[in-house]
DNA sequence: CCGGTTCAGTACCGATCGGTACTGAAAAGA
DNA sequence: TCTTTTCAGTACCGATCGGTACTGAACCGG
């Protein structure tokens, strides 16, 4: 019973790692995985590079740790969505989600799975495969639960699962550009109106 | 009348400024902005830095010029829709180029207006800019359009041009990110024909 | 052929990139 | 108090960033 995790031998760390990722976080979020420096993010993060280093690795395993953070946090209305009991309801709560996590007042504006690396140099590439996963990882779960749709007779038997998923991951992915660009959070959610008007497009 | 616009003395340039610039405008597409350097852009281009700097003035000027070439080019699909007759025939050119324009086998994956710079450092700011502004036009165009159109009586009285535009523009942004994660020709173009069901959509 | 002009290329600029060796202090257990 | 361990910070690494001065050669009109 060597229960004790705790006591660590040594000089204790003095700075809370999660107050710092979540600093990272936001860092990565504004200006993209290449556009943000171990400058900006150890100035932001209130540590230096050692430290950063010593903390979370190098700065991919940083993103990577940020990213895990921001599908748990602002983007965990993904999954929740997935617990509505229609598909109506999942699509909604999907791009409602969207649009609110996109706009928030005290975030920088657009999704970080979209604007994180969408392009990048051969320095970037594996952030860019990480995130192209991270969407279709989403899109997959939005096809599953639009089957289940399907079996349970909430979508016609003749609905196609994954080209309704890929039509609302579409929307989500474009409001994320949009709300990059400046779009207002009334002006993205009625355009998630818009995209459910007529639900489901046979 | 001093029409001699021609015979510029001294030794001529040695490259097609028009290719050239079309080998930065596929780097620039594929890697976005930032994510292009130097290096990259003159070894595609087949000059030298300095030939680059005489011929184009900077790394922004020449991304100017590159999006200019894409806007005329590759993107054209944006001004020819809005001469289609009707605002369906409209939306439907203008989704179905975005596909084509994304998907294109002999470009990179995606539109260069979104990815090539969503989210960026300090030095990207003016070009993060002006795809903004880039993108917000193409909008504009569309809801100036829309508007016609209820004038014209083909769309209902009570439909709102900009809410339309804007709905447009978010499927045709989305359908970038998508193709730059890799979604092929035939499943965008079904996301294309789902988002135009039921059009207009009240 | 010659003078003038502009080309292309090498070599280099300071600044910044991500990442690390080294120093010295702080805190835990003994 | 003493030893050990890990902390935080400075200073620096080679590589690359965008951009430029300088060198010669190539081409023009005369």
């Amino acid at each position: 019973m060597t229960g004790a995790k705790k006591a660590p031998v040594g000089r204790p760390r003095g700075f809370d790692a999660d107050e710092a990722l979540e600093r990272a976080l936001l860092v990565f979020w504004e200006k993209g995985y290449e556009g943000a420096g171990l400058a900006d993010l150890t100035a932001a993060m209130g540590i230096t590079r050692t430290s950063m280093y010593a903390a979370f690795g190098n700065k991919e395993q940083l993103f990577r740790r940020a990213l895990d953070r921001y599908t748990e946090g602002p983007a965990s209305y993904g999954e929740l969505a997935l617990t509505e009991p229609t598909a109506l309801a999942v699509a909604s709560a999907f791009l409602n989600g969207s649009v609110r996590t996109t706009t928030r007042p005290d975030a920088p504006a657009g999704c970080l799975g979209v604007q994180g690396s969408l392009a990048s140099g051969e320095a970037g590439r594996p952030i860019h495969d990480a995130l192209v996963e991270w969407r279709t990882a989403a899109e997959v779960r939005l096809a599953e639960r639009f089957r289940r749709a399907v079996d349970e007779g909430d979508l016609p038997a003749g609905a196609d699962p994954r080209r309704l998923a890929r039509y609302i991951m579409t929307v989500a992915n474009g409001i994320a550009v949009q709300a990059a660009g400046g779009a207002s959070r009334g002006e993205l959610q009625e355009v998630a109106d818009t995209a459910l008007r007529n639900w489901p497009p046979v």
